[in-house]
DNA sequence: CCGGGTCGATTGACTGGTCAATCAGCCAGT
DNA sequence: ACTGGCTGATTGACCAGTCAATCGACCCGG
């Protein structure tokens, strides 16, 4: 059996907190159900991680930076102004459609919770909302967006948008079907980019 | 002394509470720290509440209904749908203005808590996207907007980006000036009907 | 080829601390 | 003296995090 399969615990943990936190909450979920679920002892679940906060922590850092690198790379290789925006709206949608569970964590337990968990994350999380508002401002200076908004406020809007959107889908207040996912994409990307076209 | 100030103890509870969730967060504060605040016992917290849970409960529901109210009162007085979603939008960012720490513990512990706390209120909560989306329902049978996007989907948009800029200034990620407030009102107005309008 | 030694991975019973909620009674006003 | 708003010490449950013990892979010397 050569050296069998590694089994990588902390792997294992980790993809179990995420369904477990996805299932039950952050605060609702007690350690022992994270390790019941990834079928391993209590105690190696502190083997891995210090705390029951950085398993969520390792959680956000390991998808939020995908996506800080996603918005960083669009804005490199994008065309227009209205292209950037309409592929970080598309990487966000897609990341979950790809990844439901993943996503209602990090929006619900992290993003959304800006006042217990994601206090800690504030600064990363800012940086994505000035990413795609170096996006708006560089549309302004080049002529393609009006110039009398605060590219900030914009950013703010938009990602609102794009993650009430995500909200919607996770608590199954609006239709999730692939062709929902495309025409959210577009609505998003068409009313915020049609509102900053110039007078 | 007369009749003497009934001193209301139980909105001096509520209004308490109100100050030591927006400064700590739901989960952080305990009873005690609510009747502290309150200058009052323990105990009579929870002789005018069932629970913990019941306060903030009381908080939302008397708040939320209030936005109900607002959102269908414009629908029947507006004249355009645009003038119908940007008084929605005005009632939302104002109310922040008056009661920052009021509208900062509905959105974080209620509103954007829907995994924990706001699940309980998910109907109330839908209702307001229902009632924006049936404004925006109205502005396409009129043809002020494009038919090809659901109103619902549009709705969330909406709201979602009004939610998104009080996030921002109850967090401080962007200024919050009078003017600030005004012109997030405008832009939110402006990309969302701008981008709805026919093409 | 075997005994035994090392060390990291793994186990799960246990502890300490935290709070929500209870309840037995106090006292001011009538 | 009775009633009901009011008090706050107490209790009981819960759970994050600790730790001492076991396991098992691998190595080395005889």
């Amino acid at each position: 059996m050569a050296k069998a399969p590694p089994a990588d615990k902390r792997r294992q943990i980790l993809d179990a907190a995420v369904r477990v936190f996805a299932r039950q909450g952050f605060h609702a979920t007690r350690v022992s159900d994270i390790a019941d679920e990834a079928g391993v002892a209590y105690g190696l679940v502190y083997h891995y991680f210090r705390s029951k906060d950085e398993v969520l922590n390792e959680l956000f850092v390991e998808r939020w930076s995908l996506l800080l690198a996603a918005i960083e790379e669009t804005d490199r290789e994008g065309e227009t102004p209205r292209d950037k925006l309409a592929a970080v709206a598309s990487f966000i949608v897609d990341s979950y459609r790809h990844d439901p569970e993943l996503m209602k964590v990090i929006i619900v337990e992290v993003t959304r919770a800006a006042n217990s968990f994601g206090r800690t994350h504030l600064p990363e999380i800012r940086q994505a909302y000035q990413s795609i508002a170096k996006i708006v401002e560089d549309g302004q200076r080049a002529g393609a967006f009006r110039d009398d908004v605060a590219p900030l406020f914009a950013s703010m809007s938009f990602y609102g948008a794009i993650e009430q959107l995500l909200s919607g889908w996770i608590f199954d207040l609006i239709p999730a079907s692939d062709g929902d996912f495309e025409q959210a994409k577009e609505l998003v990307v068409t009313t915020i980019c049609d509102g900053l076209e110039p007078r």
